[in-house]
DNA sequence: TTAAAAATATGACAATTGTCAGGTTTCGGT
DNA sequence: ACCGAAACCTGACAATTGTCATATTTTTAA
């Protein structure tokens, strides 16, 4: 079983910040879990005694509106800590966390996390880094929403996804997310997404085979993106 | 000129985790500063070199979209603190904060906080908590910008304002705003909000006097936020 | 392999929301 | 008390987006 202080997914988290003791106790404590696709790390409402630290793989992490349907606030990938939030401020997960891509995750228990919180100021203000810039995107996340249009929210989407998962060696985006996921990001009617999707084909801006998209020209994206 | 150790306001933030010779160090520092209706406290893109205590008014915080509108993200009064974000993260604002009601507030530079946040780790925890509320308000947000309609979210607001501002004797909102500023926090045009408004008072769920607004029926705005 | 299920696609239409173009009322400063 | 500016209001219309119904394609599982 691999050792926390041998883990190189630590460098892009808060959890550099603890010292060799620390990271020996949590890894003492922690637990390797395997998820797949669609499986749910955890729902909201859940009562979480312990974050997700995230080896490989994608989750959404999305809420429930009452009209049942679903929006995706974030998606998280390799380095990310899932149900941080929820620990520290002491609630229920405010989110569901269900995988997109199998997904290779080490969960380690509150107790640990807490502790070295109360303790070890640097691991505070490191967490505290990333929360503030967690806020940063969720008020940009506003902003667009309320802002601009479906059209523009999706070619957004695109350059996102280009941007945070990168392309394979052909040019089609690592991150292929369903139609319904798409619209669940951007918060739009399935329909809307597919008929803007096929917009976009048809206008030479992506081009899809199977499930793999490919942008075909970041420029004509942010033509859309500007609003014209 | 008082003294943060005597500050009642204090109670209310995280500078309550503060230990007596930090808050005296903040005392010796701080200004006391005022701002009229319309004043900014500050805007975005600038480089803070402090927080800012809300001892009294109300302060929007808001971001211009590129489509030249603002979006109210949040409502700040007594106990708040401007600003603590962008500090943390070491980055420009990325809000606009703007009086909307005449502000008495201390300026604190960010030496001392920062300082505090990387020795005592009470505060930086309770920093820590209080960013998880914001956090999670936001995410709120996202869901109900992205899939409620506008009448729902107006019902939301006034039911918002209620609780979070109160009301005074004879039953109106202690605060009032705008149609402009009540279309930015609810992200849509200032005609469609002012026919909500208009729509609303005919319907006996909301009546108004000059800027004063008060709810005559919290069921029934409920019954529309439920949406039918 | 093949049948069922899920995802994608498209049309027709309705509902919501935005825009523009006028009005009227209210408010703050002289 | 008055004037000009800002806020508020309303109508007409257009644009955007959602909903429903129905194919078609792709994926999944027996």
């Amino acid at each position: 079983m691999s050792r926390c202080e041998n883990c190189i997914i630590r460098q892009f988290n808060s959890l550099r910040a603890m010292s060799k003791e620390e990271l020996k106790k949590v890894s003492d404590t922690k637990v390797s879990k395997t998820f797949k696709k669609g499986d749910a790390i955890f729902e909201e409402g859940d009562r979480l005694d312990g974050v997700f630290c995230v080896r490989d793989g994608v989750s959404k992490l999305s809420k429930l509106s009452s009209n049942g349907k679903d929006q995706i606030i974030k998606l998280a990938s390799k380095g990310e800590i899932l149900g941080q939030r929820s620990v520290i401020a002491e609630e229920s997960a405010n989110l569901s966390a269900i995988a997109i891509k199998d997904m290779d995750v080490c969960f380690i228990p509150k107790e640990s996390i807490l502790h070295t919180l109360n303790t070890n100021p640097n691991f505070a203000v490191e967490v505290l880094r990333h929360m503030a810039k967690d806020l940063r995107d969720a008020d940009d996340v506003i902003v667009n929403i309320s802002q601009k249009t479906v059209k523009q929210r999706i070619a957004e989407a695109f350059i996102y996804l280009k941007d945070n998962f990168g392309e394979d060696e052909v040019g089609f985006l690592n991150l292929s997310l369903s139609r319904e996921d798409m619209s669940n990001v951007v918060g739009t009617a399935t329909e809307s997404t597919i008929r803007i999707i096929s917009e976009f084909k048809k206008k030479g801006i992506i081009e899809t085979s199977g499930k793999k998209v490919r942008i075909l020209s970041i420029p004509k994206l942010e033509t859309v993106i500007s609003g014209l």
